[in-house]
DNA sequence: TTTCTATATTGCAATATTACGATATTATTT
DNA sequence: AAATAATATCGTAATATTGCAATATAGAAA
């Protein structure tokens, strides 16, 4: 009969997926480096970094800023955009968990 | 006249974007943690602790295996995964890395 | 060699993502 | 109040992902 199915996923899980998915694209792995390297975190010419559209990164930074990578602040007419350290924190620490999980087991068939 | 345009995206954010996409689903979350919270890591059995058909669970761990995420080894009749500590250490280390430029850079302005 | 068990692959429908032109919004400058 | 500049949203085409039933493959057991 085997175990019962988890009907539905956790709340860690379905977070932390959403955060993984944002960072899952090249492009916007390249807007995490270019607001990390940028002199001020002044960033409307990540646009002119980017080999892509105003609209599409706008839609880019959109996803970052909605599963909480990044955060957005107004600066008169621009918009500033900053990583969330709280995030990127948390994200660290849970690749820490998984290493110590990993050399607690160390039944290692592989 | 602006910066130019990156004409691609570096092998680096390539990569590290295929590990982030790989990991941004939710059962491939529950892949990794089931796969941890295991006695053994032999895993045939995450097919009957995931709410997915057995096509689906193989489909998902053939792309965290491909993002060299996790690693598989067949023994005997069933095929037992991993997780690959390399890449796991990898990401921690990314992550790490991230929080230490955010700190140098305290021109915060978010 | 036949049967059984575990896993992978194929084919396909439903849905989501990516990218961009056109347009809207909002704040600043004139 | 225009005009300008920076960013967001809409609509839409092309492509990718997700999930599963059906089927294939490969090793173990009989």
């Amino acid at each position: 009969m085997g175990a019962s199915k988890t009907d539905e996923y956790s709340q860690q899980q379905i977070s932390l997926a959403a955060m993984f998915k944002a960072l899952g694209h090249p492009a916007r792995v390249a807007i995490i480096q270019f607001i990390l390297k940028a002199e001020s975190c002044i960033c409307g010419d990540i646009v002119n970094e980017l080999p892509l559209s105003q609209p599409t990164v706008s839609q880019h930074l959109k996803e970052l800023k909605s599963a909480g990578i990044i955060q957005g602040n107004v600066e008169g007419n621009a918009i500033c955009y900053c990583l969330n350290d709280k995030t990127v924190k948390l994200l660290k620490d849970y690749f820490g968990s998984l290493i110590d999980q990993i050399q607690l087991k160390n039944s290692n068939c592989c």
